[in-house]
RNA sequence: GCACCCGUAGUUCAACGGAUAGAACGGAGGCCUCCGGAGCCUCAGGUAGAGGUUCGAUUCCUCUCGGGUGCACCA
């Protein structure tokens, strides 16, 4: 049930009514009202129309209302202000929309129509090296969006383009052979291979020989020595199950992991083709696409193949569209990666356009989105390089916010088994930090804090997850089975108290929260309406008993606490963060 | 040099061009022997600056100041 569509049907059917002379393409917008004061629903339509027709906005508005016919859903709008039309729905209205998050598996969110079939990429971290904070931020909100577009029904594929190819495997290969340590590297691989990578980095810097010697492991490696593919693929293999392991804690999962070597056989061709087309040519001895016609990157080529014959990962990131495209037949695909690579995506994006243009590929290019965000900081307010390796490993923070939990479960409830306490501890760690990052806004650059990254109290999942939890307490007391929703007629629910009705409103808005979602692409939104649900929820618990009232308000708070809990249930499960039973 | 991102309470963050700019943390003060106090209720406190677009600007445009980032053979 979404309130603001079945509001503005009824104001487009107002407007032709209204003997104003509306544009054909005109579309009111209605959104919820900012303050309850105001009703709850508003539309600036009046106030818009006005200014196109060069008429008075209130009087508009009054022809408007005139011709609104509510029906049972609401009155005609009262006209305030500058002309905003605010609607009050009726009880009734409210009632069902409660009756429908009961009942309805999808709590009354609207099925995507048409489904898109869309290709999340996200993570894609180095392999050879662990995951630093730094990639919590792609991980965690591609998950998210991830999620999302699937509830919302749409046909998402996600693949982690993990890399596993390229430069770095000069100065690894380079040290598997001369540093490593195998009885380290047995109890733990992850951990030896970084410490490897970091011996050589810091080599590299100082000794040019040894700079010579990785370019040669590489070359060799390109060309297809045996010997080198064959620690190239151990190290591979290495990597994946060690950060297997991390996406499990983190209840992340992919449905490809298609790295970027899995696209070296498409790499020259693609080349070729595209010189053929006149789309790329040779400048300096590399192959480049050169934007002319863009006044901003006309001086900001895109290099697709290096002098020496090398690639880039340009040239990858093209041939892993051209295969999104043959194998997934892609409409969208979302990069979810960090704010720096603006330019590199600028480039990919209008290079996939001149090439279609070209003749390359289907008629229609699928939609490509950098869901860009920003980057989390040092102490020092520097950006933390991924290259440099030392940064705070995600597995660490990780292992610090389950150990956090863990006391605060000890403390508010010593008397659980200890593997229960376990799971909890690991369900609220993980659960803060995913919320810390999904409840800002995605552009924000950060310093890393512990503090901020692991909170327990205030705007944070274990706040959430508190919430569904003192519900779960309160059916668990129920003594008897919970109400049978679906049989349950919900004109008859009665709401009083101002915290109830709230409550209600709040609950209504679900279906249009998670829509909105995607509209830019921004979890925080979703997070925010929880916090403001959650709190609505715990003000409406502190003013209103449920099991110990009267029998004709206590099943109407029963529905409000079970909706309530299914609604943070399912967002949280939006967010990839889990609710404990107890905790 | 070109381009992109960001400047909001003491602090960390919100706010599809909408009405009196919201939370949280920190600070001050409260919460009945009643469903679990990871909670609830008060109070104090803010849009970097200057123009412009408009009925209306934290939001869009221009400039200034201040912080960050990216730009030819790494990924």
């Amino acid at each position: 049930m979404l309130f603001p569509s079945l509001i503005q049907e009824r104001l487009a059917q107002a407007l032709l009514r209204s003997g104003l002379d509306i544009p054909a393409s005109f579309e009111p917008s209605v959104t919820a009202a900012q303050d309850t004061r105001f009703g709850d629903y508003q539309s600036n339509a009046a106030m818009v129309l006005a200014k196109q027709l060069r008429c008075n906005p209130r009087e508009t508005a009054s022809a408007i209302a005139s011709a609104f016919e509510g029906g049972d859903l609401c009155d005609a709008p009262e006209i305030a202000g500058p002309g905003f039309l605010n609607f009050r729905l009726r009880p009734a209205a409210f009632s069902a929309a409660l009756a429908a998050i009961l009942t309805d598996s999808r709590q009354g969110v609207p099925q995507a129509s048409p489904p898109r079939r869309i290709v999340v990429d996200f993570s894609a971290p180095n392999v050879a090296k662990p995951m630093h904070v730094g990639h919590i931020r792609s991980t965690i909100i591609g998950d998210c969006l991830a999620r999302t577009a699937r509830f919302l029904g749409h046909e998402v594929t996600t693949d982690n383009h993990i890399g596993d190819w390229g430069t770095q495997f000069g100065m690894i290969l380079h040290g598997w052979k001369t540093l490593l340590d195998a009885e380290a590297l047995e109890a733990d691989p992850v951990a030896e291979l970084l410490r490897i990578y970091k011996e050589i980095n810091t080599l590299c810097k100082e000794d040019e020989t040894v700079r010579d010697q990785c370019r040669a492991e590489l070359v060799a490696l390109q060309a297809g020595d045996p010997e080198n593919l064959k620690i190239w693929k151990t190290c591979v293999d290495l990597s994946i199950a060690g950060l297997g392991k991390l996406y499990d804690r983190l209840d992340v999962s992919f449905d490809h992991w298609l790295g970027e070597s899995h696209y070296n056989d498409r790499l020259a061709p693609l080349v070729e083709d595209l010189i053929a087309r006149s789309v790329a040519r040779e400048s300096e001895g590399a192959i480049c696409i050169f934007f002319t016609e863009h006044p901003a990157l006309a001086e900001k080529p895109c290099l697709i193949r290096k002098a020496d014959g090398g690639f880039l990962y340009a040239t990858t990131d093209l041939a892993t569209i051209d295969f999104r495209i043959e194998q997934w037949q892609a409409e969208e695909i979302w990069y979810v990666v960090g704010a720096p690579q603006q330019l590199h995506f600028q480039q990919i994006f209008e290079s996939v356009r001149l090439a279609a243009a070209a003749g390359r590929g289907p008629a229609t290019p699928p939609a490509l989105r950098h869901i860009a965000h920003g980057s989390i900081l040092g102490a020092d307010r520097k950006l933390m390089k991924t290259r440099s390796g030392d940064n705070v490993q995600l597995a660490d923070v990780l292992d610090e916010a389950i150990t956090r939990a863990r006391a605060v479960v000890e403390e508010k409830n010593p008397d659980l088994p200890a593997a229960e306490k376990d799971e909890i501890a690991s369900i609220i760690g993980i659960g803060a930090v995913k919320f810390a990052e999904l409840s800002q806004h995605r552009m924000t650059d950060y310093i890393f804090s512990w503090e901020k990254m692991l909170a327990l109290q205030g705007d944070t999942a274990p706040y959430l997850q508190y919430s569904s939890v003192r519900i779960q307490s309160i059916f668990r007391k129920l003594e008897g089975p919970a109400p049978d929703w679906t049989a349950l007629d919900p004109t008859s629910f009665t709401f009083q108290d101002e915290s109830e009705t709230r409550l209600l409103r709040l609950l209504a808005r679900f279906a249009e929260v998670v829509p909105s979602v995607l509209d830019d692409h921004r979890p925080n939104l979703l997070a925010g309406y929880l916090l403001e649900l959650a709190g609505a929820f715990h003000a409406f618990f502190a003013a209103c008993p449920v099991l110990k009232a009267e029998v004709s308000a206590r099943t109407s708070r029963l529905a409000l606490c079970a909706a309530t809990n299914k609604v943070l249930q399912t967002g949280l499960g939006l967010l990839g963060i889990r609710v404990p039973k107890r905790m």
